[in-house]
DNA sequence: TAACAAAGTTTGATTACTAAAACTTTATGA
DNA sequence: TCATAAAGTTTTAGTAATCAAACTTTGTTA
């Protein structure tokens, strides 16, 4: 369940499987395009990805996941959710910041922070203290100044 | 706020700083062992340190971090110990894990979600409404066997 | 203080990712 | 179906970080 792969690659993977989910299949040029990078470059990675059994790719055809490539992209993709849920469910980050946060820490997080990511907001919606109320609060908290006094301002403050 | 430098600049800074503050003053050897790089790969770092006005380094001297790059340090070590006790206290993350996640996630964190981690925590901790009771149920929520069941087992489920 | 060790630097290579240019293959449509 | 465009590949080259080896400077000590 670890992911051995270094960055780059997991990237490139997490490409492909957008592209095949939208377009079927994936081209190199649409590779690049969605990188940002260009065709000769990609041309080099896939031949890594190839040996890498992560991918099948025949010369000038198409781009499609092996099925260790399929398991590496649903990993990507499980972790990548969890951890924006998380930020976004939990702490109350924009949707853009998640996005962007979520895409950097993937890659490298352990798995007892990733666990731990999911945990809580499951434990949060699920519990039947029902402590949802909690991130309300939080939300508020906070937000018609700034200091103790705050808490003064709060719904129901004690 | 932001910071504008990439990866290896931010560790190279963090690790200057460690040496200085345990032995007054960083050596390029110090630095090598402590990456586990060799000596001629920091020499060539250093300069790019220096080009970007980071460090102070005379040839075949000492190097020590300028204004500029104290500044950096500063935040990089802000970040740091606010994701670690953030993962740590809320999280229940192990030490170990959340001082490695916090190394990573400390480069290229959103300042949004920075901000919620330390936001959050002091939340927590600091609300009259005393939700810091909430921590103990979530630690151990589960414990004691898997699903919906364990709530049965909680110290004071309803 | 002269010799030797330790620390720092420079040089020449290597690896990973990248691009541009030249090339090959595939697809399109007149 | 054949000419051309589009897509894919290969080759050559550049950048960043790295190492080993050769070298220079600094520090230690006999």
């Amino acid at each position: 369940m670890s992911l051995t792969h270094d960055t780059t690659t997991q990237e490139y993977i997490e490409v492909i499987r957008d592209l095949e989910n939208e377009n079927k299949v994936a081209r190199v040029k649409d590779i690049a395009d969605r990188r940002g990078v260009s065709r000769s470059s990609v041309s080099i990675i896939l031949n890594q990805l190839l040996e890498k059994d992560l991918i099948a790719h025949e010369q000038y055809g198409h781009v499609s996941l092996s099925r260790k490539g399929r398991r590496l992209a649903n990993d990507l993709e499980r972790r990548h959710q969890a951890i924006k849920e998380f930020l976004v469910k939990v702490l109350d980050v924009s949707e853009e910041n998640a996005e962007k946060d979520a895409c950097k820490f993937e890659h490298d997080i352990s798995k007892e922070t990733f666990t731990a990511f999911s945990r809580f907001l499951s434990f949060i919606e699920n519990c039947p203290k029902n402590f949802k109320s909690i991130l309300n609060f939080f939300r508020n908290c906070g937000k018609y100044g700034s200091g103790e006094r705050d808490c003064l301002d709060c719904p129901d403050a004690e």
